[in-house]
DNA sequence: TATGTTAATGCAAACGTTTGCGCACCCATA
DNA sequence: TATGGGTGCGCAAACGTTTGCATTAACATA
């Protein structure tokens, strides 16, 4: 009997499984019990900033031991403790749009690195969805929020900002300059675009524009209409159909809207990628070709536009980039010393010409 | 001077900046302390199960002030009391693959719909990143885990499930039978693919296959082989190219290994749609044409594959249904009744036929 | 009036951390 | 042998919840 209950206990050696013999997991009390030591020890000695405050042999044994248990920090008793949850809420409005995840891996890349894990919700570009998730983040204590999601005028946004947690926007702008973005120019972007169009000798040139309560929208639009005017090309509103959401369905629509209307056109600026992809379907079921029939400019170079046919040319932006960089601004608020204010960043846009577009003939 | 005073503080009516005089946010006790009750007396208001403890009149006053003041329950003394999370880890191997964003929403979808919420992380098919992210996940207590970033013989599960923690697998399965799991049937779906080809009147029919450690690369191989035989075609080793990882660049590149052997084909089953996308490239780099001088067949109808030329042939999956299936299955584990215990589920593929593949001539 | 029942609310413990404070010891110095 | 200053560690409070139990008041019954 005696033997054999030796014999367990000294067999009962790593279990790592992470659980305490009640099958609950295992805590700092657990670990100081095995170790002998107070809870306060074993938390010392796993947080680096402490270690040397405890001795090198004692350290070392604890250290041993809450490996072996799997001992694994519970993150609700530490933010409750220490009012940190070291956890950002990322919002996007459309995760099936391809722009996004490569701005996702961005952030993700840049908060992981420094510390930050971000919790990511689609908002199905749903403002009354957005509001409960924006609710559900508050109570998982986020320190702050990436939107990619903003409106041109945003309650939500304004509702955060007024509570005091740091906001960044992504890829799109509010109004309401007293928060931080990072986007990239959308107005020099769409006259790039414009002017390639006008290069290749193009005059009578439609824009199906995105929601104008949006930013992208509403500034790509805008630098349409200067690109023109910069030309001295008459603008024809009827050449300008607006849709109501950035996908491609609302693309081809447009493309359907703009073709009824029996104005003369010979190239589109389309307000992103997108639309653009949706003019080809539509032109497809016409019999109309591209670019031959019609030239089209395209907006964001999302993954995949390189391998349809004909390759779009578009205006590419820096997504990778830009999603690292808003986690950058967002860390600089949060963690900010107030020695240097983080501030907006503006990326550059580029164009990018595939065979989407051709020289009037 | 009292006078003042006295405007100032019955001005001071609704903040609804969700913080207390202390800037700090606001808290049971608070809400409490305004109300004039004991803070346990607000909890059982605000928790619906035990809200008939208290009487109407009370309660009434309660919940305005709580609303007033912007009191938002704290997940950390929460989930510290109760022991419950309401969260699901879930890992996807690879965010830019668009086969993951429609099965993100319906898993989004079923745990939003149940109270659960869901934190996202893509693991860049990387086992190393994907361990820390487990281990960050448990810091944050998940109920559970749904990954799609298995592999066949895969640790990281195992570990998981040792540890108790409920895990679902999606799209992809491990060798290890005893957990659960929400897939397609890869076999079948290959066979879907293979015979549309061999109809066509294909015989010398090329398979880009995806890493064997995978499980739908596994399946798919399989599935081709076991198709080839019921036809009585006789397998050519040659023409099956193993890639090492499931996008367009791997798929560009096993066409090139493929020509270069110098075996003759006259149609490919690729191992997804990125594999397809890539042959795409290739074969225009060389002057080749779909599928005029070879015939292609993807998997997984990812978004965009019918928009690009020639209109990709490939094998359906249902992807929002398996991320909702998949999110029932493990809600099922979780709130477990015992009585139904939940079961994994394999999803029929069914063929796509559009343009990329014809009749051998 | 005394007793029992019920309804409404308060009290306090517990969950897992971190951290200021205090205690005990060791060693050096006087 | 006192004194002093570290060094190494334990103690206990606090963070925001939920919840079993205790308490009170009100009311009905005997």
């Amino acid at each position: 009997m005696v033997d054999k209950k030796k014999k367990n206990s000294s067999e009962t050696g790593p279990n790592k499984t992470g659980k305490n013999k009640t099958g609950k997991s295992v805590t700092l009390k657990d670990v100081a019990l095995s170790a002998d030591v107070h809870l306060s020890t074993v938390s010392r000695v796993l947080n680096p900033s402490n270690r040397k405050m405890i001795s090198d042999d004692v350290a070392i044994r604890v250290r041993e031991i809450a490996d072996e248990m799997g001992y694994r920090a519970n993150l609700f008793g530490y933010g409750l403790r220490t009012k940190k949850s070291n956890t950002i809420g990322v919002i996007i409005p459309d995760l099936t749009n391809p722009v996004f995840p490569p701005i996702i891996r961005g952030m993700e890349h840049a908060f992981r690195e420094s510390g930050y894990t971000s919790i990511l919700s689609d908002s199905n570009e749903s403002v009354e969805e957005e509001r409960t998730i924006v609710a559900q983040m508050q109570s998982r204590q986020v320190e702050g929020l990436v939107l990619a999601s903003a409106h041109r005028a945003d309650k939500i946004v304004e509702e955060a900002m007024e509570q005091g947690l740091p906001v960044v926007l992504i890829n799109r702008t509010t109004d309401d300059n007293r928060v931080l973005y990072v986007t990239n120019d959308d107005h020099r972007g769409a006259q790039l675009a414009v002017d390639h169009l006008i290069d290749l000798g193009h005059r009578k040139i439609a824009h199906l524009a995105g929601p104008q309560f949006i930013s992208n929208g509403f500034n790509r639009r805008k630098g349409y209409l200067a690109a023109l005017k910069r030309r001295n090309i008459e603008v024809n509103k009827k050449l300008i159909v607006t849709c109501d959401t950035f996908n491609t369905e609302a693309g081809a629509k447009g493309f359907e809207k703009l073709m009824s209307q029996g104005e003369d056109f010979s190239a589109i600026f389309a307000g992103n990628d997108a639309f653009a992809l949706g003019c080809y379907q539509a032109m497809k079921k016409r019999g109309l070709k591209c670019p031959d029939d019609i030239s089209i400019v395209g907006y964001n170079d999302m993954p995949l536009v390189n391998l349809v046919q004909p390759r779009l040319s578009t205006v590419r932006i820096d997504l990778y980039k830009m999603g690292s960089s808003a986690a950058k601004v967002l860390l600089g608020i949060i963690e900010g010393e107030g020695e240097v204010s983080p501030v907006s960043t503006i990326l550059e846009p580029e164009l990018i010409v595939r065979d989407s577009t051709t020289r009037l003939s």
